[in-house]
DNA sequence: CGCAATTCAATTGCGCACAACTCAGTGGCG
DNA sequence: CGCCACTGAGTTGTGCGCAATTGAATTGCG
């Protein structure tokens, strides 16, 4: 349980809240939207990336693990990887071993697709305009209250 | 235009690239969900929420103007209003100097709804476990990567 | 004045996020 | 062995975000 600073006015309070809010969005969409830009060629949306960011790494991959590293729910990851299905790069076959499970593997388009994409992070980064050390202050801060948000016990306001 | 920082290996910038997209995408839903709790009884989601903070801050508003203050443009405001005004919190009227414009101003049970919903910016700050000093640099932070991020002149990966 | 360009809201279509549910396959336990 | 709880993927329904388009109202300019 996290006590409240002191001596912080209400006023103040509401106020951070409300900008800390306002500016997490922002940014969020503004990052989509410069990813929308930079895959449009690709043919990827973000989150379609972030699956093949996934499969370049580790390779084949049971939809479970997929959505663990991208805390991600078959509810979201079935119609996307049925989308990247279709579109020729990744395949998706029933285990052998335990037939509820699902194994998503890159095709050869998938895989080679890799090549074109190696421009996309030091595109993202260059168009952040911050230098590496605060990206990776940022990237801290991000995950310290991502931890803290995850675990924190929430009742809804009555 | 920025430049790129020498001395880091490119595997190195791929790696934070995929780590700031990852975490910010973590953060975020992170925090959609606790406002999702946080809000549950008030009958209102995340978005709904920050409209209805412009409007308990500003009173009527053009669509437009609210539009601009959460970056959002009519073909989601639109609807979301909508939904809105069938819940009562809101009302929505032509204007009558300019008949394009549609204003909305709170009724009522939206204006009363601000007493309820005067909890959530405390019980959010609580739950992100951060000092608010923290909070205050991650805004700092996103405000100019968003800044950046808007001014940058992006081209699709080929 | 009259026509063209612009503005504002709404609508349509697509993809993502999440909750709730279904259904088949698996594994444990009596 | 047979039953039952659990697991993994998929489906459905709701809401958001964005692009593209529509349609009405307004503005500007010749």
């Amino acid at each position: 349980m996290t006590t409240l600073p002191p001596g912080l006015a209400d006023e103040e309070l509401l106020r951070l809240d409300q900008q800390i809010c306002f500016s997490l969005n922002a940014a969020s969409r503004a990052f989509g939207g410069v990813y929308r830009v930079l895959l449009r060629d690709l043919g990827l949306t973000y989150p379609q990336y972030l699956v093949m960011l996934v499969l370049w790494e580790s390779g084949d991959l049971p939809v479970k693990r997929i959505g663990e590293r991208l805390r991600l729910d078959s509810g979201t990851l079935s119609p996307l990887l049925k989308r990247l299905e279709s579109a020729g790069l990744v395949r998706r076959e029933r285990s052998a071993e335990d037939e509820r499970s699902v194994t998503v593997g890159l095709t050869p388009e998938g895989s080679a697709l890799r090549e074109r994409a190696g421009q996309v992070p030091r595109r993202l980064l260059a168009a952040t305009g911050l230098p590496v050390e605060d990206l990776a202050a940022l990237r801290e801060l991000l995950e310290r209250v991502t931890g803290a948000l995850d675990s924190a016990v929430v009742e809804p306001v009555p």
